[in-house]
DNA sequence: GTCATTTTTTGACTTTTATCAAAAACATTC
DNA sequence: GAATGTTTTTGATAAAAGTCAAAAAATGAC
């Protein structure tokens, strides 16, 4: 068995107890892919049909709003990702997804994954907590953009993910917290 | 058979085809609640332990942060809402919820829900759709926070929620906007 | 190591939004 | 319908953040 497929395997683990029949099921539909740096994964405007396991590397969703380039998410070590409107919606999707640093990735496609939930219901479960879990990241998101000054969205994010200044550029940091990447500079010089 | 509930159970189906034994589940552990205008259903500071159907009226979600009062949700007619953060992890909330119109509301407590999940796995495909739909919505949110100034986002509001500016005042209006009353008041004097 | 390219910082200036204070409009109670 | 309280608007000013442009620093290729 796989090396990957074990950390996907202790991923979802977190989230419900998988009978060793789902875990085969998994294995079966699940694929490895690995990829350069700069990689384009999905581009906007097409479908997100897959969903993805990190296994290694680093990864962002990002648009272009007014020729500007506007990072939505990142997606570190062991996370789960897609581009969710897209993936949940089947809608052609409004954001890309780029690979920043060569990554090993798992990927399963939206027919098996239904095909999981139909055959072990149980599985849904997996998804609930894993979208619940979503959520409330998100939440934590749109609170801080809604009422905290750049600065201190700064602050927040830094204590969230400190390795993230080293791996992304300012402008993707900047475009993330929703400030210009002037305004970032310039807040980081202060500390 | 209750009116109330049978509400419930057609918003439900847009989510999964329950059998007549979950339906005959649901409703032995849902209860009923009317309550007046301006009332607290939760108050900052209490754990969460109910989910909530509003059948009729209109409820908004709440917190202080300097003094201010900042809204970060409001609930309509046919919505299910929670303090999602506390009722997920079954942490003190965060947030109040009060009641803005008298209101009818069905709600069945976490226990309960959980035995749902349990005795009927594919329940779980209610709970996970549920919690996929209001991802999508919190995540148009975010973006609107992230990089849309503030007469945009006045603007995607109205054009979503029309009847919004009838039912809250227009402070509640503009905290959940991100911006202060004052400007609000100035962007609605140039439409 | 040098050159070319990309990323980050700095400066001057503009725009947007917040804040404070007061007036006006609207509701509510007696 | 006068008096009271609340909500909304308006005005003046201040603070925060954006934009444009150029310099400086870092990175990468050869």
């Amino acid at each position: 068995m796989e090396q990957g497929f074990n950390d996907l395997l202790e991923a979802l683990s977190g989230f419900a107890e998988l009978s060793s029949e789902a875990r085969k099921a998994i294995e079966q539909l699940v694929t490895y892919e690995q990829q350069p740096k700069n990689t384009l994964l999905l581009e906007q405007g097409k479908v997100c049909r897959q969903l993805y396991f990190l296994q290694e590397g680093f990864v962002r969703g990002y648009y272009f709003l007014d020729g500007k380039d506007v990072t939505t998410w990142f997606a570190f070590k062991g996370d789960i990702f897609t581009s969710m409107y897209s993936f949940l919606s089947g809608q052609p999707s409004l954001e890309s997804i780029e690979i920043l640093e060569e990554s090993r990735i798992l990927e399963i496609d939206s027919p098996d994954l239904q095909h999981l939930y139909n055959c072990f219901p149980e599985f849904n479960q997996v998804g609930r907590l894993l979208m619940e879990k979503y959520y409330l990241e998100l939440e934590e998101r749109a609170i801080s953009l809604q009422h905290m000054g750049a600065g201190e969205r700064y602050q927040a994010l830094l204590l969230k993910h400190p390795t993230l200044l080293q791996k992304a550029t300012l402008g993707q940091i900047a475009s993330f917290l929703g400030m210009s990447q002037e305004t970032l500079s310039r807040i980081r010089a202060k500390y």
